[in-house]
DNA sequence: CTGAAAGCGCTTACAG
DNA sequence: CTGAAAGCGCTTACAG
């Protein structure tokens, strides 16, 4: 009997003592629909793609992993694939993903317009961390611009002028949010900024050691650091450590594994990849059960008028917040041996903006 | 015309005219085959199923990450689960991956009979990490056993005889042959295993704090310390840290992030999550296409006998070695206040086994 | 070497 | 509330 597809759908046209019977007999045979066969018919799968810059990177693993764990309590398969932060691959994922009747699509976007103009039909998209521009698309991320100002300002209290910000490459959403927050503390502190000290081109860890000796070699060079994200944290600590200037002020977005053991303790935002990870998987779900809406909300929502009516929000914010550990509580350190002599006061000190 | 179909799976019975004609048209029109009519008549899908402890550990996220780099140049699809190494829940996913008609499986077993008794039909199954128990499958490790010997010996070749070991639990393949490995070289070194110091009851590196605390109120507290895996390690290097007791030698499995920054420098054994990872996919691929050995090869198989020719190598040995960082190659510090008078002489103190 | 038919296992309208 | 038919988009034998 067909009615059995009406069971597994929990279609309500079934009447309870024939559902339980159906129910009971699948129960018995262990029987489990075809998902190719479902999905082939009904046009959607029960799953969702997720792509994110490498599955390899502590951020996106963690990420990653919570959107598992809620999508697949919600009985979602997760496919998951890195994009390498190329644009057309990202593209070219999501497009398949869509093609495989995705129910929805997690993306990280390598850029903001990096999925501009795709059609998505109605398959929600959520992007994870960073904003993405797709019409009615959701985004899932941290106050950056806020949080790289308080990192800033943190830093200009415990004394430093001198303040470096090394970021991932400038077309990444969350780089350019830091950099203004960066760049509106400076300015407003009445410090200014010295173009020089702003790295944001470093795609890389492996890069990060050549960048710091850039801007120690330079006559006045930095007291402190702000480092844009996880990847490039891995890699200034160790070049720091190298090059023997710990006593650099650091201040790094994202916590990390050996943060706290190291000397010094590593002062961080506590950008927490898993609750970004959590609230993107459940703006999803939001979106792909509108009919579990409770009948109140259906009547309290605008008549439709052609137009689909605009997402109230479509930017979910995460809480994030300072986490001091000593690297970002260091004082600068007297100016190099170049300027024993100190004739200007640190607070006289102006670059041009 | 059906042809289509043929170009695209590449049969050979097709004219090379017609085969050009038909690629062309698709190329203008941009067709894709539809995954799951094609899953759902050929009873094959192009994807592989990943299960591993947990997508958020650095190690198996790493593991992952390469295993997708290699998976999807071959043109697989990758779905990821995450057992939470929970063999119940590792078996449903890898049999729901089967029903998904999952061309291959990859998994690093939470136990070695994990899948036991599994009907996988043809589908190639590869144990990644730990040594999984199914017929026909094949295994990609590190030689467990060897490298703890060889960490163990290296130890005990920087004077250490209190030598505690933590592994996570037990049926875990790999804290097995870790275990055994450390055994081995206890005894023939003639020290012998003090069980006090065996603690392979850490499935968590949350638990590891209140296990070093615990070694280091025996009356004869270890000297240097094996981290049988990342995840431990991670938290056997904040509790030294955090209990001041930095001057215990520490030896562990897993490179990890920091380990070369850390004061002492962690010294480790460099089980590589991506050479596991690249072995693992490169062993199913091989798997999965055994139409495109040569034929020279083909015709040196064995004729078939109604028996499934045993495979020659079902297991795969990544390399792996020791890298030392300083922390591995600290003395024994002396032995605490307790007693001062070194009576006897450290090489003839031998316990029991 | 190429075409016409049947069917993979479901779900979707359409009748009863 | 339940059943019988058609079809999702491919591939698999089977004829020509």
């Amino acid at each position: 009997m067909k009615t059995a597809s009406r069971v597994l759908n929990d279609d309500p046209r079934v009447a309870p003592a024939t559902r339980e019977l159906v129910a009971s007999a699948m129960r018995r045979l262990d029987y489990r629909p075809d998902p190719a066969a479902r999905s082939l018919r009904a046009g959607r799968d029960r799953s969702v793609g997720v792509v994110v810059d490498s599955i390899g990177d502590v951020f996106f693993a963690a990420l990653v992993a919570s959107v598992e764990t809620v999508l697949s309590e919600a009985g979602y398969h997760v496919l998951i694939a890195s994009s390498h932060r190329d644009p057309v691959r990202e593209r070219a994922i999501v497009q398949d993903f869509l093609q495989r009747r995705c129910a929805g699509v997690i993306v990280t976007p390598s850029r903001p317009d990096s999925l501009a103009g795709l059609r998505t039909g109605d398959v929600p998209v959520v992007f994870a961390d960073r904003v993405g521009d797709l019409p009615g698309s959701t985004s899932v991320v941290v106050e950056d611009l806020a949080l790289a100002r308080q990192a800033t300002e943190h830093l200009i209290a415990h004394g430093h002028r001198r303040i470096a910000l090394l970021g991932d490459i400038p077309v990444v959403a969350t780089t350019q949010a830091r950099h203004a927050g960066y760049r509106q503390a400076m300015v407003d502190a009445g410090i200014g900024v010295d173009e020089r000290l702003v790295r944001t081109d470093c795609p890389d860890a492996s890069e990060v050691l050549r960048v710091i000796e850039d801007l120690f070699a330079l006559d006045e060079p930095p007291t402190a650091l702000i480092s844009a994200n996880t990847r490039l944290s891995l890699g200034v600590v160790p070049a720091l450590h190298l090059v023997g200037r710990t006593d650099t002020a650091l201040l790094a977005f994202g916590d990390f594994a050996m943060a706290e053991t190291l000397a010094p303790a590593v002062t961080v935002i506590d950008h927490d990849p898993q609750r970004v990870g959590r609230a993107a998987a459940e703006a999803l779900l939001d979106r792909l059960r509108p009919r579990a809406a409770s009948p109140a909300e259906d009547a309290a929502s605008p008549a439709e008028e052609g137009t689909t009516p605009l997402e109230a929000a479509d930017v979910v914010l995460v809480p994030a917040g300072l986490i001091a550990r000593g690297s970002g509580e260091l004082p600068p350190r007297p100016t190099p041996a170049v300027r024993t002599n100190r004739t200007t006061a640190p607070t006289a000190t102006t670059a041009t903006t």
